[in-house]
RNA sequence: GUGGUUUUAGCUCAGUUGGUUAGAGCGCCUGAUUGUGGUUCAGGAGGUCGUGGGUUCGAGCCCCAUAUUCCACCCCA
């Protein structure tokens, strides 16, 4: 067989040790606030029923499903209706030769685990998943069609001191991580309200597909769109009256209730809003959460609040975070009037940006180990035997250099062992020659520093804790 | 799905209007140093120029197809 060039998938990567654990210390730092406010663990299948996919993310979600090849013979159902002809475009139907499809999101999922098992589960139920899922994107800037998100859903409470929880989580994590970011939030049911008094509750989505783009392309942009989709001057002008009130949280909210004082729906949202807002207060967090009019977010399951998070500093302009209230996701499965509210962490856009502001802690190495053992041949190797497992009983991560090297390459040795530890940013290496053997000590030196000093195998215990 | 862009040594990139033997920096290997990495010095190895076709006396360079990278739109973590 001729050799073949190995690549990987359009917009999938592997991860070294190095980026394994900066990846890892991300997943850790949430894992930990999750469970701090009282979230468990989930894990789902990555492939899903298509019929358990389909339908939850609007058309273009559908589009962006990667779907399963039926295992076995595929396509044996069109040919056996068709007698083994070519099958013309008119026969042909995916759902014929494609039942599964891979995980799109978090939250579908979950919303199917909870409908399954709702005889089991304790309401109000609170979990958080860390999970891959992918998307058959075009990868672009922080773009990928495999990322990993981190989810927490409350679902079984219409509590809006979940969202307060989920707001303190954002703002705990990403203070962990060092993130200077912006948090946003707004509420499908004032964009509802909005929608009603510009024109009607129609027009809904056209809105608030369009004015999420004001950040990127202005407001003559915003107006130029919703023109062309047959906006008048006049609904316009009532749209912008509207969204570009700016001030304090309660100083807008003020502002707002009477422009859309007359739909119901719009009040009952800003009376969310204030809620949380009066929530933050009393528990008096120094949180910068910025209410904005014109946030949308596109997951079409949205019925109350929205969140988005991006990162104040760096290039990366796309979200870091989101999520929201929906009043009814379970219902599709079957299981109606069940409200959740959730947030999601894109763990990659995260690490792209600890990564361009170099926010990753420095102690984060590609090994774990801390002492490397060298020596000169195979007696020297054998007694640094006792000593490696001691340091290792002591909950120090400690190698021995594998290979013996014969006494005629004897001056390569300080380049192989010696290379090793360096090369794997090992702190320390404890070298045994024949006079170290004979004295029963080692002689220790640190890779950073340089220094050298002899030490016993219990003084290396101490010199190594002490330098942690 | 639409538009653009990238691909040359392990990595980052030069490469003139198409013209002998395709270069640099870093990394790697060897030695200076027979008990020590990282610094310094000397030397060395390494490339079917993404892949498949085509044009040409001649292609890294031009044309077509395809894959891939990155970027923007749509949409989204």
């Amino acid at each position: 067989m001729a050799i073949q060039k190995p690549s990987l998938p359009k917009g999938t990567r592997d991860f070294g040790a190095a980026e394994v654990q900066k990846r890892k210390y991300i997943l850790n730092t949430i894992e930990t606030v999750f469970k701090k406010y009282g979230f468990m663990p989930l894990e789902t299948p990555t492939m899903e029923n298509l019929s358990t996919l389909e339908g939850k993310y609007g058309d273009e979600g559908d589009k962006l499903l990667f779907r399963i090849l039926n295992s076995g013979d595929a396509f044996k159902d069109i040919k056996e209706k068709n007698g083994e002809q070519k099958v013309s475009d008119t026969d042909f139907r995916i759902s014929a030769i494609s039942e599964k499809g891979l995980r799109y999101d978090l939250t579908v999922p979950f919303a199917r685990y909870v409908v399954m098992n709702r005889n089991n589960i304790t309401f109000p139920f609170k979990r958080y998943q860390m999970q891959p899922v992918w998307r058959a994107d075009r990868p672009q800037k922080g773009r990928y069609r495999e990322f990993w998100q981190c989810d927490a859903d409350v679902v079984g409470s219409d509590s809006l001191l979940n969202e307060l929880d989920l707001i303190q989580i954002y703002d705990e994590a990403f203070n962990q991580l060092g993130i200077g970011y912006e948090l946003r939030m707004n509420n499908r049911k004032v964009l509802a309200g909005i929608a009603q008094v510009v024109k009607s509750i129609d027009v809904m989505s056209t809105i608030a597909v369009a004015i999420d783009k004001l950040d990127k392309i202005g407001e003559e942009g915003v107006r130029k769109e919703l023109q062309e989709q047959g906006f008048s001057a006049d609904e316009l002008n009532t749209l912008f009256d509207i969204i570009s009130i700016r001030g304090e949280n309660e100083q807008i909210l003020q502002q707002l209730k009477p422009k859309i004082k007359t739909t119901e729906e719009g009040l009952k949202g800003i009376e969310e809003l204030e809620l949380i807002c009066q929530h933050l207060k009393t528990i008096n967090a120094s949180i910068r959460l910025k209410l904005d009019f014109s946030l949308a977010r596109g997951l079409s399951y949205y019925t109350g609040c929205i969140f988005e998070v991006v990162a104040t500093e760096g290039t990366l302009k796309s979200s870091i975070g989101g999520g929201g209230r929906y009043d009814n996701l379970t219902g599709i499965f079957g299981l109606p009037n069940v409200s959740g509210v959730g947030i999601s962490f894109g763990l990659d856009r995260i690490y792209d940006v600890l990564d361009e502001l170099k926010l990753f802690p420095p102690q984060l190495r590609a090994s774990s180990t801390g002492v490397l053992f060298c020596h000169l041949d195979a007696a020297t190797q054998q007694y640094c035997l006792p000593a490696l497992k001691q340091l290792r009983d002591a909950g120090i991560a400690a190698e021995v250099y594998p290979d013996v090297v014969v006494k005629k390459d004897i001056g390569k040795i300080k380049g192989v062992q010696f290379d090793y530890a360096s090369a794997l940013g090992i702190p320390f290496t404890a070298f045994a020659g024949e006079q170290e053997m004979a004295q029963g000590v080692f002689q220790v030196k640190s890779l950073a520093t340089g220094a050298q000093q002899v030490c016993t195998i219990e003084q290396l215990i101490t010199l190594y804790q002490q330098q942690q």
